[in-house]
DNA sequence: CTATCATTCAACCATATGGTTAAATCAGAA
DNA sequence: TTCTGATTTAACCATATGGTTGAATGATAG
């Protein structure tokens, strides 16, 4: 593994371990949104949607944009497939698992 | 999204987001090991490395069994189906994505 | 210009994290 | 029983994390 690649996937797995910022995710997965309509069913300040959003940047999981004085945030899909692929290495594993798990219950 | 699978979703990411973690994942993956040989190629100590594999052990993306003297640990492949379903939802986005440019491509 | 609105930045705080070393546990060998 | 080896637990430390509040920035509307 590359180096820059593990620091990549430190960012994004670390991004997607607290729980608002997946929300945040699942809300921008909709459609775009500015930062004050993201923060807006969250009881924390502002600032600290502000913190979480430069996170998931960080992580390339979303884009920030600012157009006028709003900043739009929109998701990053591509950003995804990091994840899709170091997960794509342990599919064998438990597809296996469940093909095994599968013929056993066929044998009934 | 239910609460105790949100509380395993920050566990496994929160697991995954270390280095070290994730090469345990991947040694894990050939095949089972002792605290011990795990240990083996890395600089920091016994147990230290003991710990990364009570985080891995909590998020259940290993298992733990002492036989005798010493603890062997192997993946739990099935846990990782929990990250591959919560992925699921974000692939239709980043497919559509993927396929409008590769039809932008074959426009050429 | 000036006031307002959207957002960030800075300073701060409590708790979590990832490491250390030293002591405790616990099974097997002598 | 006693020694040894494998591993965990406990106490500790520095830094990171996720939150707060208040001041700063920057674009728009009067």
């Amino acid at each position: 593994m590359v180096k820059s690649e593990t620091l990549r996937l430190n960012r994004i797995f670390q991004a997607l371990s607290d729980a608002t910022r997946r929300a945040i995710l699942r809300d921008l997965a909709k459609r775009e949104k500015t930062v004050g309509q993201i923060a807006q069913p969250y009881r924390m300040s502002l600032a600290a949607v502000s913190k979480h959003l430069k996170i998931l940047e960080a992580a390339s999981l979303i884009h920030k944009e600012k157009r006028g004085s709003f900043y739009h945030l929109r998701l990053n899909p591509t950003a995804f497939t990091s994840v899709e692929q170091w997960l794509g290495f342990y599919q064998q594993f438990w597809e296996t698992r469940l093909d095994a798990l599968k013929n056993y219950l066929e044998q009934e």
